[in-house]
DNA sequence: GCGACAG
DNA sequence: ATCTTGTCGC
């Protein structure tokens, strides 16, 4: 994605956890839950981060990565890493104030148009319906959704087991995601709407991403492509 | 008060 | 997420 010449001055992140929540109160009101008209994406970025052990008096960082993958080619059309110095510790429901830093500054970086992002973590399967996928549609702008390997909040039915078979995710009387099998008999991913998407098209999207593995394409690569940077 | 808890 | 030994399957 390039740099827009003028967006939205983005937020501070040296918050503490109070005040990330505080702004996590504000930001879920700037969500939008629907796709724009005509959504066709074919450009679809992946974003993932990773923790490499920090050396023995050095500071931790985080590595992440933004991989741009042409749905239509099936192929890698752009790519980018960063590292970091870490600034905020896990704390579950307060990750993208860890991850979300780094993981802006490769998105941005990405010099393919984007048309579309999958983020690693939930988007409104958040107890605050505010999550990682959110963060990032929310500040890019970008149509969001959130894959993420294990729920969060909520609770679901297993789907049947074939590749499409899904089941809501459901949270307080609510229907935050979907627990979707991206593949034949293996254990389902959950899907959620994280921004400018409504969560079937998010189901979509992911599906059309994933090559018959278990997660999608774009984030099977930004993950390597993380694995790749931790050692340098 | 006791569990649960994306990555 | 990261660490970490062995084990199972193609």
């Amino acid at each position: 994605m390039r740099a827009e010449p003028d967006r939205a001055p983005v937020h501070r992140w040296d918050l503490s956890p109070r005040e990330a929540i505080r702004l996590q109160r504000e930001l879920a009101a700037r969500v939008e839950a629907s796709s724009p008209r005509g959504f066709a994406p074919r450009i679809v970025a992946g974003v993932d981060a990773a923790f490499p052990r920090p050396r023995p008096g050095s500071a931790r960082q985080v590595v992440a990565a933004a991989v741009a993958w042409d749905l239509e080619a099936g192929a890698v059309v752009g790519m980018r890493t960063v590292r970091r110095p870490l600034t905020f510790p896990y704390v579950p429901g307060l990750l993208s104030f860890r991850e979300a830093p780094a993981v802006l500054e490769a998105l941005t970086g990405l010099d393919a148009p984007v048309d579309a992002v999958i983020a690693d973590g939930h988007g409104l399967a958040h107890p605050r319906r505010f999550g990682l996928a959110c963060h990032i549609g929310v500040l890019t702008g970008l149509p969001a959704a959130g894959c993420a390997k294990s729920v969060l909040v909520g609770r679901f039915d297993p789907p049947g087991l074939e590749r499409g078979a899904r089941t809501p995710l459901v949270h307080r009387g609510e229907t935050v995601g979907a627990a979707l099998r991206t593949r034949t008999r293996v254990s389902p991913v959950f899907v959620s709407v994280g921004h400018r998407l409504d969560l079937d098209a998010a189901v979509r999207l992911v599906l059309a991403s994933g090559g018959g593995l278990r997660l999608p394409e774009p984030t099977r690569r930004a993950d390597r492509a993380c694995a790749a940077a931790r050692r340098e």
